[in-house]
DNA sequence: TCCTTATATACTCCATGGCGCATATACGTG
DNA sequence: CACGTATATGCGCCATGGAGTATATAAGGA
């Protein structure tokens, strides 16, 4: 899943559909990259479950699929947890560093 | 960024340090990994902002920063409104597969 | 049917990156 | 200062994956 994303034209390629579904020739000209290698990483997103296509006429119309997305924003929870956790870190880090007055810590860290 | 997120190795210490400082020891150990992987990771890590490290006598303590983790979530954001939206979307979509009643379809989409 | 458009696939080349192993560096301790 | 512990780095090997080029497949239109 995040070797999928890890290459960044499929993210330009996801970025493009967020707004809307393309056919392979708009993504190809909008993205300025040949049309083999748009193919090619289509199809990546397509088996990880990125995206989709249905046919028109000779077109395929690729659009987003939001489940793998959704994964990496659920892989994400706990460390948005971490971060809103050390705003207070924060201060209190700024606090330690106030060394003009070295009392003993008492709230001591665990390692 | 992404690349750095695409090794599991990687992803594995980084769930591992949301909970607190390590020590690049008992990463090894509680992953199970040799270690000059984990070095190897670290540096990664190190390098792409995703930890920091202080030295307490010959040990390094790893912990995280949140910076990286949150540009990720970030770019993550317009793909959230995307299936948000789409939750109506799925209804028109299976409102769409009522064949049932295939009269001339006038909401034709737009390329 | 032939030609054009649209997309997919095959193949080769090359760069990148992870791993294992050995070794270097740094620090604390007897 | 010698030794053990903790961590970092260097090197060689190998697999993976992206780019480019050529070609295959499929559908529409004259």
């Amino acid at each position: 899943m995040f070797e999928v994303l890890a290459e960044p034209n499929r993210r330009a390629i996801l970025s493009l559909l967020v707004s809307s579904q393309r056919s392979v020739g708009e993504i190809e000209r909008q993205l300025r990259m040949p049309q083999p290698t748009v193919s090619k990483h289509l199809r990546v997103l397509r088996e990880a479950g990125f995206v989709e296509s249905t046919v028109d006429a000779q077109r395929r119309l690729y659009r987003l699929k939001p489940e793998p997305l959704q994964e990496v924003d659920a892989w994400l929870a706990p460390f948005r947890r971490f971060w809103s956790a050390h705003v207070d870190a924060l201060e209190r880090h700024l606090d330690r560093m106030d060394q003009s007055t070295p009392t003993k810590r008492k709230t001591r860290r665990r390692t």
